[in-house]
Formats: C-alpha cells, structure tokens, sequence
RNA sequence: GCUGGGGUGACAGAGCGGCUAAUGUGACCGCCUGCAGAGCGGUUUUCCGAGGGUUCGAAUCCCUCCCCCAGCUCCA
C-alpha cells in the first residue's frame, strides 16, 4: 500500500501523489496569535507534525510553511467587529505588535516543547501587506471583486459562475444560503451586493489601529487573503497539501481558494489535497472560554509531560472529534511508560542467542507503514507500537545486535508520532551517585532482612518521583514520570 | 432547519463484506519478588444504538427510526 490521504475536497481518500515526485509542498493554517496555545490547537499542529515526519520518513523533501495570523482576524464575523490581535493588546495595555511578539515567543517555545518540528517558513500577514495589496488589485483587475466605499468585497456570485464556488466537505453554496439565518447585518448587506461576497481588503474606521496605506484608503486585508498570498509567495500557484482545523472547512478554505484562483488566473486546481483535523472536546463539551473548560498547552506542561501529550493526540485519529480529560491523559501516560519500560528493559538485558525477534521487527515496521499510509491512522500504528513491545519483553534474550535493532525500531517509529522515547535527560544527574549510594546501603539492609527499613527507604524515593525495582543484580532507578 | 462525522466490551479506541471482532487501560487469578515495582501468562461467559433489507456470508453495503457531536458566526 501506499500513502492515502483524505482529501476534502473531494470527500474520499485518495492516493497521495505530489506534484514533483520527491517534493511535497505544505501549507498549515497555523494560528490567529493573540492567545496562548491551547490543546485544541496543539492537537492540530501535532497531527500535521506527523503528516511532515511520516512524509519525511518516506523519503520526501518537505517544504512546510505555517502562517501566523497577527492582524485582520475580527471579533465579529469576517467583514466587521475589531481585530482579535488589537483588541486583545488593549485589554493589556500593549502595543498590538507588542502583544505579537510575546505571544509569537511563547508559541515556538511550545511547539518545541511539544515535540513539534519548526515549519520552515513562518509568514506573517502584517510582513506580506504589499502583496496584499497587489492581490486585491489582481483580483479586482481579473473582474472577481467591486469597491464600496473603500472597502473591497469578493463576488462570489461571479466566481460561482465561471468556477463553480468551491464544494469542501460537501457543501453547497445554496446551503449556506439563509443558514441559521440572519447573522449577516443590514449595514453589511448594504453594502455588499451578495450575502456571500467577503471582504478582501476593509476599510479603517476611526480609531482602528491596524491599518495601511492602499489604493482605495487606509485599511485592512480580510482574513483570507493573506493564506492565499503568503501560500502563492512561498509555494508557488499550485502547490500540494493544504491543512487547517475542521472549522475552515467552510468559510475559510473555500474562500481562500477562490482567491487563489482568480489572482493567479490559473485553470489548474490550485492546491491538491486539503486536509483538515477534527476538533477536541473536554469532557463530552466543546471547548469554549465562556465555558471555563480550557487548557493551554502551558497549564498542562506543568503536570504533564510533552510526550504523555503527544502520546494522547496519537492515540485518536486525526479526523475524528475527540475527547479531552485528564483522565485520558493519564491513560496516555500508561501507553508511555509501557513504551519506555521495555526500552529500558531491553537495554539493560545481557542478551542471549535468540533470533526471532527479527522478523517482529520486521513485522512492526510493516504494520506501523500500513496503518500510516491509511490516511495517517495513528491509533492503529501506536497499538502495533505497544504489541511490539510484548514482543521485545518476551524476547529480552536475543542477540544483543537485535535487541539493539528492536529498540532503534521502537524510538524510530515512535517519533514519527512525535513521541520522543530517547533518555530524558535526567534532572538530577547531580545526584546519582548519592541515590546510588543510598541504594547500596538499603542493599545491604536487605541482606540483613531489615525489610521494613529498607522499605521505608524505598517509599521516600518514590515519594520523590524515583522508581525503584530490585532486581538480581541490586537494585535499578530512574526517574518516573515528569522530571 | 441544512451539511458533515459518529453510536463497538467497565472505559479508551481500531476494524468498514468472510479467520475465535485488534490493542491498551481497569478488574480478577497465577508466575516472578522478602514484599513491591516492572515484566510475563491467563480470565473478564456471545461488546458492534433499534428495526428491516441485500448477500452463501454484515459491526462493515442499502432503507427507516432513535440518540450524540461538530459546522452553518471568529475559532485549530
């Protein structure tokens, strides 16, 4: 088998084939940057993480861009209301850039935290305005967009004729017709000559902040032009895969690909594959702020570990809704230690003369690619993960090489789920040789059968996050869990 | 209302036409251990929302119904 990938574009997996034959270009929609990383976000740049190593691992040069929205996402609906970035930076009393660049700083450090390979580009749109500008005027040039007193709208209607508005995740133009109904306000559809018609470029009112020079006034670019400019300025016209959360699935990917359309004039289908990522819930809600039901990725790193993380995102496939809670975390924790136990296990067995622990190495690395090239089944590629680890446990007598082999398997495959396996660098280095020391003499207690005090020893280095396991050749430690 | 995705053992979560329906967790019992821990072995008696249909054969396909979630407003 080879790499599918479910395309929502046209609703069905399909064989995943790039345009040049080593080279896959990415887009992510990365995020609107005014607010912490939260887990709902994590888990979406954590599935196209894997998406990039798994592409990698296959042998593919990938070329990631993710944006960084830093201006032109509004409050309200797409056309109106005060930008997120701005009306944040007020409630702190900071500069909008201000708010930016601290808030930029705080997410690579997640990311990186996080396991998460660093995107090669990382485009803002607020450094993109120029082409901005040029786009509207491409695209007005091209006969798809209208001015109304300085503020520019995309007509969709026209684009629906000639292209056919696009049909994400099967939707129909005329099903978001009335909707719900009426969100759209009077002064809005005064102004615009179709409810569905968006704004590429909007014009300032008093008192906004984030606003440029341009032909029609000062202003703004609407929320999708930038995706559509800063993709074309680093990927080309055309380029392969395009991710983004489920909620872009309509307006913003659509949108944006009618943007790319018409500025380009190109009669290709733009962007090959668009993949989108399901949302999280906590405890059976949607996550909201009104709801309290909330975690940043900073709250949870300071229980957990970035690899427990990891370990649950991988645990659900990246297209289906789910369920985030502590407990679900902790069960991930389980799935981690599981993994490392048998890490160490294996390398601190002596070996033996076995040798049939090859063909389950072989064997995991074709269960683990079969799962990965049905649409990146993650769940079913950690559980041949976890069965190979019973398989390594019940082979610990191998030949060391093949030991040795099993466990670059193990830490190989487990980082294409971005589940980081090699020895934590342990913290308390410095006090090795005195926890060492402390275990010789409970040693030589235990030879004494002085088990009660030798015991007590035991339950304090626990309580201070050591595991202890007696074995043949004395005592073994290391750390548990989060360092 | 419309659109999409779902309902699988105690829980999480694969499977989407055909071996006793993965895997993990939990519970229980063994092995190991001074006791634990980790690990290993076993058990958890017929888990596929309901009802029809197609088929030699369905959790898997079709129809009807019930229920859940999300989107249709900014959102990863």
């Amino acid at each position: 088998m080879s790499l599918h990938l479910y395309n929502t574009l046209t609703n069905k997996k399909e064989l995943f084939k790039p345009i040049q034959e080593d080279y896959v270009r990415i887009y992510s929609c990365g995020q609107t940057i005014y607010d912490d990383v939260h887990v709902g976000n994590a888990r979406t740049y954590s599935a196209w993480d894997i998406l990039n190593r798994y592409l990698k691992w296959k042998g593919y040069d990938v070329f990631h861009i993710m944006n960084i929205t830093d201006v032109g996402h509004l409050t309200d609906d797409a056309d109106q209301g005060e930008d997120k970035v701005e009306k944040a930076a007020k409630k702190e009393k900071l500069e909008p850039m201000e708010l930016v660049t601290r808030q930029i700083l705080l997410f690579y450090k997640e990311i990186e935290k996080l396991n998460i390979d660093f995107a090669d580009i990382y485009p803002r749109a607020t450094g993109h305005m120029v082409e901005m500008i040029e786009a509207v005027k491409k695209i007005l040039k091209h006969g798809y967009a209208y001015e109304k007193n300085g503020t520019i709208y995309f007509n969709v209607m026209k684009f629906e004729k000639d292209y056919g508005y696009p049909v994400l995740g099967g939707r129909k133009l005329e099903d978001l017709l009335a909707g719900e109904g009426g969100r759209v306000s009077e002064d809005e559809l005064k102004e615009k000559n179709s409810h569905y018609d968006f704004a590429l470029w909007i014009k300032a009112d008093k008192g906004h902040m984030m606003k440029w020079p341009s032909p029609w006034g000062e202003g703004y670019p609407g929320w999708h032009l930038e995706c559509s400019v800063m993709s074309t300025k680093y990927l080309g016209k055309v380029f392969d895969i395009h991710t983004g959360g489920i909620d872009h699935i309509f307006p913003h990917h659509p949108n944006e690909r009618a943007q790319n359309i018409t500025m380009n004039k190109t009669d290709e289908e733009p962007i090959k594959y668009w993949l989108h990522s399901d949302f999280i819930t906590v405890n059976g809600e949607k996550m909201s702020k009104s709801k309290g039901n909330f975690y940043t990725i900073r709250e949870l790193l300071e229980e957990y570990e970035p690899e427990a993380i990891r370990t649950l995102f991988a645990s659900t496939h990246y297209r289906s809704q789910s369920d985030f809670s502590i407990s679900s975390l902790e069960e991930a924790e389980k799935k981690l230690e599981r993994l490392r136990n048998t890490i160490r296990k294996a390398k601190e067995s002596k070996g033996g003369d076995k040798d049939n622990l090859l063909r389950a190495i072989e064997n995991v690395k074709n269960e683990f690619e079969d799962a990965m090239d049905d649409d990146l089944n993650t769940p079913l590629a950690l559980s041949k993960l976890i069965q190979f680890t019973g398989k390594i446990n019940n082979n610990l007598d191998s030949k060391p090489n093949i030991l040795d082999e099993a466990v670059i398997t193990l830490e190989e495959l487990a980082g294409i789920l971005g589940i980081d396996l090699s020895e934590k660098r342990e913290k308390s280095q410095d006090a090795a040789p005195y926890i060492d020391f402390i275990l010789e003499i409970r040693e030589k207690l235990r030879k004494e059968k002085l088990y009660s005090i030798a015991d007590e020893i035991r339950d304090e280095l626990q309580k201070k996050g050591l595991a202890i396991e007696d074995t043949e050749e004395g005592a073994r430690w290391y750390i548990k869990g989060k360092t």
